[in-house]
DNA sequence: CGTCATCTTGAGTACGATCAAGAGGGGTGG
DNA sequence: CCACCCCTCTTGATCGTACTCAAGATGACG
């Protein structure tokens, strides 16, 4: 299925797997060696397929070259909570548990470098910008939590689905392009700890008030970026 | 009102000033050379008093001695999320952000030793104890966050406000030792996103329901512990 | 003893969840 | 190529939980 050691482009399994198939299922594209954190590798995911689940041995860390990860945990009784959507650029893994603490999971089709972590210690020692670039992607992850945890502490559903999707358009850059979600209703609901309805519901609501387009359930456009952000008001 | 350089224990002020005081008002106790991370200074808050503030220049971080002390974040309409709440042995305002992203206030009297973040980055690259202990303060923030981002999106109030219980008893260590909340209901509900009457009632519930035992409003002890966790089932 | 802040409890309301049914779209097989 | 199936998304109706508003209880402090 997996067409390995042929592209750098993330190959599209025509029959994407359910994520609850508990088989990392990295295919090695290639590797090469890069100063301070020894050699990593570019492994590349179907959709659907995992990075590392939750309470994995911590071997890996990740930094993400193309395409959207889910980052989750599980209760017991099956709610999910997503806690953060990761893309090109982001590290995952990097907290240096002994164990995973939550699930990444390949929303799009996604190719990563894979890095010991075992080495990150000691390379962070002698090479002060790999230092500060770790704590600095840390340093981001939690500022980037404190706010999803007002979002899911102090928002209502309006302004908490407003607020995903200027987050979503201020990462593209451009305001005024289309904006594309790869992820699915269900995705953004357990991200905004609401029901795929509301969600549903809200991004209806935007588009018949004519604050945003919508061309497909993924494709929209902001049409009125400040009613938007008087929606979500809690910045 | 605060008597300065007499004592170590929290000094507490008889009319504690609303968290809108705008000072920092940290009273220097003493100071002392530690070997990696130059000469911290202990200084303490009376309740209310503010540590550091939300956009403040990030110059220090706290090392918490004695007392508790909520993290938060206040949306531009006055709500206000606490995303954590500190005790002693905690690190703040780790991050190295430029600048703080939230803002640190005294729930009790509280006693810190305030390091200077300048010399962090240099100390955490000759001494690797050093480096594992601010990544250690990091991890487990992290992963403290996560979990409170599953009891925002997912949990159900009674869910909220027995993990919440459950967690703060763990934190003591002794299962039946009777608990002291130093906080205040407002407190309790604007971490758990919840309202204060809800807070109220579900406490009332579990007292009601033999759960719990409630001396006074801030002291109270669990009696069943295991139904506790069972309604804070996700865990 | 009075005042103020916090906490508790009650009544009514509203927001979002749940249950349910139908529409749209992509992929597969006939 | 078309029909069918399945999955996702949308929309509607009803229900329940937690919020809001309101009033009283409790306790600390002057």
């Amino acid at each position: 299925m997996l067409a390995a050691g042929t592209s750098c482009q993330p190959v599209l399994d025509p029959s994407p797997r359910p994520a609850s198939d508990r088989r990392p299922g990295p295919a090695v594209v290639r590797g090469w060696p890069e100063a301070g954190v020894g050699a990593p590798r570019e492994v590349s995911f179907v959709p659907g397929r995992t990075l590392f689940f939750d309470g994995d041995t911590a071997v890996h860390f990740f930094e993400i070259v193309i395409g959207t990860v889910r980052c989750c945990r599980l209760t017991p009784d099956g709610r999910r909570q997503i806690y953060r959507f990761a893309g090109a650029g982001d590290m995952l893994g990097l907290g240096g548990e002994a164990a995973h603490t939550y699930s990444a999971e390949a929303v799009t089709g996604v190719v990563a470098r894979r890095h010991r972590l075992a080495v990150l210690d000691a390379a962070m020692a002698s090479d002060g910008r790999l230092r500060r670039r770790v704590f600095g992607a840390l340093r981001e992850e939690l500022a980037a939590i404190r706010l999803q945890m007002v979002l899911l502490g102090q928002m209502s559903a309006a302004e908490r689905v407003a607020a995903f999707l200027i987050a979503l358009a201020e990462r593209v850059g451009e305001p005024r392009a289309p904006l594309h979600l790869p992820m699915t209703r269900a995705d953004i609901a357990d991200y905004l700890g609401l029901s795929i309805e509301t969600v549903s519901r809200k991004i209806s609501e935007l588009k018949r008030h004519g604050v945003i387009e919508l061309a497909s359930p993924t494709e929209l456009r902001i049409t009125e970026h400040a009613r938007l952000e008087a929606i979500a008001k809690a910045a």
